[in-house]
DNA sequence: CATGAATGAGCTTTCATTCAT
DNA sequence: AATGAATGAAAGCTCATTCAT
């Protein structure tokens, strides 16, 4: 069944983040999700063919959660405070995940298939610009859909700098999340309201 | 000699771009380089160690590229827009080597040694935005450290994301980098005066 | 039905000669009789116990087709011309089948069904030659089951000569009838009257 | 060194007959050469390509052991019979090599390198029926070349036929190799000189 | 009788690494 | 310092075979 797709997926989330791409073995995957060895191979060619579809994970986890979070954000201010703390705390907790993600689309043919992994992210940012833009909290001549790529990519860049690429960044993370956030208002033309 | 590292260096480059991390093999690497198998483990332990002497060779050509492009910006709105342009038309010409980039280094225990990679760009850009804030030309209560981590941060996804992950973005290259300029500003507190 | 068991090895034929035996596997041949996996072995326990079929396919197809050949073969000349004719004629036509005969056939422990499977071919034979030798054609001390036998290898033989081991053994295949014939005759005691 | 090729041929001869083709595996053969499993690779990209070289072993064998048989075989009547002597001998003593020589060459795109192969072998039987044309002794209008050509098919598949295809014909080795003679002494239009 | 998804033993093949030269 | 033939551990992958449906 489908079943025994999404278990692959679900245990090459977990050998990736224990012993990294290279070092996981198929054998590894296999046995993590309770399947035979040749099964793995009626589902995905390659170990790096399932890519993709961890991708998709994490992407909708990521979504979910800063849905979640934004859930009581009414006004620009807090809601791009609350997107920071959701993808900050997200990035630190999976922080190798979304390393091998990278690595992973990265090193393969699929590199082009982000862009339909986070269409459902995108969207979703550039629909609470068009309530912001309404609200007449921030610049209402930015394009929505270009500025949510923008940023997204923003926050995210930030985020794994601080957890990804920084031995010792992570102790300022506080600071951090809030220079991004005064970056993210200043870009999208409320900067003045953020002055708290 | 370092003759040979160097040559070592260049043929990974080489052969990543060529084949990707995964199916290039250190015999490709030393074919390409003209040395002996053996010889490759006199200057690196592993395939994967050459990737920081990479980066660094990359991020290079990154500054070096950017300096150049940036000899004639007299104002942040010029620099700006001439730093974008450099990162894009880079991305473009070396995007799989971009890529692997992060693949390499994200894939392996090098991922912090990003920081140190990146130390003198980040330097020279907090230096670029010192200049503009006594020039009056920025927010003055920016700072500069961060808000350079930020900026590169920023540009560089939008590079990527137009080149890297999406299929068909390059038609878009031009309106990206006019958006990304006018977020960049923004968020430098200069929005008006990039009004041309 | 045997309907089935017919299809499947007419779909092996199809696919040995296609991609060699070695590359040829279960789940070809049953793509190719349109029938599922598992029911081949319903009929046959392996690849190669599918050969004796396939050769009892092939030797009846031989076998038609001289008879076709010589219905008109009055004297034993002209027998064993047009023998020849259809033996180097199917050779060439079948020659991947013949060859892959061989080799399946040699490979297993099947090898010894080759004389019953050959049997009905060895009687005709020697059923023409008893002929021929009652016409006074050919030298009456011969041993005309033995002799069939050898006609036989010896025709085969050369056919396999001109169309499977000899690369470009195939422009001279008219010489190589010819040189067959008169062999044959001879050995038959009737070379004078083969001159014409 | 080239010993190292010789070894594994020498190996996969000695384990083809031991266990067949399709059961030996890569690794009984490096066991029986004493090499490491990735030397094979060096030599031979598998285990069907091994096959020309097993060939041209069992060839030279063949014409060695013919030309010894043949050493004090004065007239053209004794050098047939010694020839067939020594054809059925060594196809009895290797028939399982035989046997797969055929398979493994038939099996396989090396089918056209036999001739090449055969070439010193059919060179050495033309220059005995040059000798015997000027001794007088066969029919001086024949083409020696292809005449020797079809006298080795001839004599081969007499012998595969006694000992490899037919499960009981061995009894009969005696009548079937005079059979031989008498019809290869027929063919060259010496049957005459051949009744004893 | 027929199916075909699942199996997993065991093969082939690779390729990083070594070390005598 | 440099070499590159040889290694062999270990991985990928195949595919004949099974068996619940």
């Amino acid at each position: 069944m489908d079943n025994k797709k999404e278990r692959i997926v679900l245990s090459a989330i977990e050998m990736f983040r224990e012993k990294g791409i290279e070092k996981t073995k198929i054998s590894d995957i296999v046995k993590g999700a309770g399947i035979a060895q040749g099964t793995f191979y009626l589902y995905f060619s390659s170990k790096l063919a399932v890519m993709p579809s961890i991708a998709e994970v994490m992407v909708e986890r990521m979504l979910d959660s800063i849905k979640e979070e934004t859930e009581n954000a009414k006004d620009i201010n807090k809601l791009m405070r609350s997107i920071v703390e959701a993808v900050f705390r997200l990035t630190e907790a999976d922080r190798d995940i979304f390393a091998l993600m990278y690595a992973g689309l990265a090193a393969t043919e699929y590199m082009t298939e982000w862009e339909s992994i986070y269409a459902d992210y995108y969207k979703w940012m550039a629909q609470q610009l068009e309530v912001a833009k309404e609200a007449g909290a921030i610049d209402v001549s930015l394009d929505s859909e270009e500025t949510a790529i923008l940023l997204i990519g923003l926050i995210e860049s930030a985020a794994e700098q601080t957890f990804l690429y920084s031995p010792k960044g992570q102790g300022k993370a506080e600071e951090k999340k809030e220079q991004v956030v005064q970056f993210a208002l200043g870009a999208l033309g409320c900067r003045n309201t953020s002055n708290i």
